[in-house]
DNA sequence: TCCCCATTTATTGTCGGACAATAATTGGCG
DNA sequence: CGCCAATTATTGTCCGACAATAAATGGGGA
C-alpha cells in the first residue's frame, strides 16, 4: 500500500483518503518522478495501487485535473501528466477577482504598471516574427475603426503579442486574468466613445518604439496608452470604483 | 430537472454530467444568485435537485472546492459559498511556474517591476498601523542580523506589509505566488553572503520614504533593493537562468 | 428565562458492485 | 505494411450500503 508514499509533504490529521491520493500523485508530479507527457494509470489500476475504491480515486482525479496537473487529451480517455495551462490559472484568478469584489480601479492600476513593464521587456527581446505580427495587427486595426467589436479584439491581441514578446512567462501569467476582466469594460468604453483614432495612434507609437528596440519610448507610450484609457472610462461615465463584474 | 439551468454559459457537447453540475453551481455563484456565506444544500439534496447520483455531485463538489468557490468550515460538514482565498490561487500558480520550468530570472524580473509598483501605491495609501508594523519589522530585522532564517522571514514580512499597504488586491494576487518561489532562493543567498546590513539599509530607506509618503523615493529604493538582490544571487554563484525548483 | 449536555438526526467519506458507451488495442486480410 | 473489423480497456454514471461524526433538538438545571 502506498499510503505513506507522500514523502516531503505533511499529512494533516483526519485527512480524507481522496486528498491523500491527490497529494501522493501531486508529489510524484511536482518532484519530477512523473514527467509531463507520462501516461497515468487507469482509475481501476490506481484504485488497486492505493488500495481504495475507484470512486475515491475519481474524486482525486477531479482535483488534480482542476489544478491542471493532469488532463485527458481532447476526446480521449487516457490520462496524462501535463503542465497547467494559462487558462487553468486564469479562470480561477478571474473568479477570485470577481468574488472579492475587486474594483475596476485596482485592475486598471495593475495594468498601469504591468503593461509598461511588459513593453520594456518586449523592447529588449521582441523578434521579427512577433514584430511582424504586431505590424499586421496595427494594419488591421486601422481598417476596423468602425467595427467596435473587432477593435476590442484587435486591441486584446495587440497587448497579448507584446506580452508574449516579453519572454517573461511569470509576468504573462499575472497579466492574463486581469486583461480578461479588463477588456469587457473596454468594449463599453468603445461603444460609447469614438476612441479608435487615439488607440491606433498609441499602438503605432508603441510599435515603432519596439521596432527600434527602444524600451524608454515603448514604456512611455504604453503608459500614456493605459492612462488614456482610464480617461476614456471616466468620460464614458463608468464608475471606476465599482467592483468588476462577471460576464457570460 | 435543472439540466438547462446553466443560463449564460455554453454547453460543450458530450459534456459529462458532473461538469454540467459544476457549471450550474458556478454560474449561480458568479452571478450572485448564491452569495458568499450562503449554505449549499447537502449532497443528497443536490443529487435529487439535479436528478443525478450522489457520486456525480461529489465529483462536482471536488471541482468547485478546488476552485475555491465552495468550502467546508474547518472540521465541519456543511458546505458554504466562499470567495477564493489567496492560497487557493497561489498554490496553483506555483505549480504552473514550476512545471513550465520558468526560470529564476523571469521571477526576479517580475518582482523587479511588481515591487516598485507596490511601493508607489503604498506610498500613497499606507496608514499608520501598517507603517508602525513596518517600523517594527525593521527593528526586529536589525536585531536578527545573525539569524539567517529569521532574516528571510522578516524580509518576506516586510514586502508583504507593503503589498497590503498598496491596497491593490489585484497586484497582491499577482505578487503572492512569485514571492513564495522567490524567497527560498533568498535563503540560499543569505546563507552564502553576509547581506544583512545591505538589506536593513534598503528597508530603512524604503520605510522612510513611505513615512514621508514619497512615491518617487519609495520606488527608487525598492528598485535598488531588488536589483541589488540579483547581484547577491550571482555573487552567491547561483544560476539565474535555471528553472525554479519545488520545495517540500 | 436561558444555557448546557445528552440524544437523535443529518451528512459526509468510503466502499462494493454494475452497466452502457466508446476510446484504445489487437489481429487478420488485402 | 497499412487498413478495417473485432476485441478489450476504460470511463461516466448509477444503485445501494454503512460507519463516523457534525449538526440539530429537546429537556433539565441554574
Amino acid at each position: 500500500m502506498l499510503a505513506d508514499s507522500n514523502a516531503g509533504t505533511v499529512a494533516p490529521k483526519n485527512e480524507p483518503v481522496y486528498r491523500m491520493v491527490v497529494r501522493s500523485i501531486q508529489t510524484k508530479i511536482m518532484s519530477g518522478e512523473w514527467v509531463v507527457g507520462d501516461r497515468i494509470p487507469a482509475e481501476t489500476t490506481l484504485a488497486a495501487d492505493f488500495g481504495v475504491h475507484r470512486s475515491t480515486v475519481r474524486e482525486a482525479i477531479r482535483v488534480l485535473e482542476q489544478n491542471g496537473l493532469v488532463r485527458r487529451h481532447d476526446g480521449g480517455k487516457l490520462l496524462y501528466v501535463t503542465a497547467p495551462r494559462e487558462a487553468d490559472i486564469s479562470d480561477k484568478v478571474t473568479a477570485a477577482i470577481v468574488l472579492h469584489e475587486i474594483t475596476f480601479f485596482e485592475l486598471w492600476e495593475s495594468m498601469r504598471y504591468l503593461e509598461p513593464a511588459l513593453a520594456v521587456c518586449a523592447a529588449d527581446r521582441i523578434d521579427d516574427d512577433l514584430l511582424a505580427a504586431l505590424q499586421a495587427n496595427v494594419e488591421r486595426t486601422k481598417a476596423a475603426l468602425e467595427d467596435k467589436q473587432s477593435l476590442v479584439e484587435l486591441d486584446i491581441e495587440f497587448h497579448q503579442i507584446i506580452a508574449r514578446a516579453s519572454r517573461n512567462r511569470a509576468l504573462q501569467l499575472s497579466r492574463e486574468p486581469m486583461s480578461q476582466l479588463f477588456y469587457p469594460a473596454f468594449l463599453k468604453v468603445f461603444s460609447r466613445l469614438n476612441a479608435g483614432e487615439r488607440l491606433v495612434f498609441a499602438h503605432e507609437r508603441i510599435l515603432q518604439a519596439l521596432g527600434r528596440r527602444d524600451p524608454v519610448e515603448a514604456r512611455s507610450w504604453m503608459e500614456k496608452h493605459i492612462v488614456d484609457f482610464r480617461r476614456g472610462y471616466e468620460l464614458a461615465n463608468l464608475d471606476i470604483d465599482s467592483p468588476v463584474a462577471w460576464l457570460k
